[in-house]
DNA sequence: CTCCTGACTCCAC
DNA sequence: TGTGGAGCCAGGA
């Protein structure tokens, strides 16, 4: 193992503990980039969960979906592809409704 | 409730 | 090597 290697390696299993978090979480229940960070050990860097979910294959199995912004909103834009297709999840949930509503406040995980 | 600001990190040019 | 934008956050008006 060289030290460039170390570069690439490191990466990937911060990776993997974000991605642990995120299979933790209940169905129904949602979470916030920062929450899943902190909880993944990597405080303070939400805004790098946020990269990371946007590169999972379309065909992945975590519940990316159960992961918004603090402010309890999705943070895609609305109308957008990305944005419909976390909607319908989270409606199928019973965690937001089809308006776009979304109850943050009593599906927040963990409580 | 909404809009704005400052602070912080990561990545692509 | 430097700079700016991004699926953020917290606090205040």
């Amino acid at each position: 193992m060289t030290a460039t290697d170390i570069d690439s390696t490191a990466p990937a299993r911060e990776r993997q503990q974000v991605y642990q978090v995120i299979h933790r979480i209940p169905a129904g229940r949602l979470c916030s980039y920062g929450t899943v960070a902190a909880m993944a050990g990597l405080p303070g860097r939400a805004r790098w969960v946020g990269r990371l979910l946007g590169q999972l294959p379309d065909d992945s199995l975590l519940p990316w979906f159960r992961v918004i912004n603090s402010q309890g909103k999705i943070s895609f834009p609305e109308g957008t592809e990305n944005y419909r297709r976390q909607l319908d999840k989270l409606v199928e949930e019973g965690s937001a409704e089809p308006s776009g509503r979304i109850f943050w406040r009593r599906c927040r995980w963990p409580d």
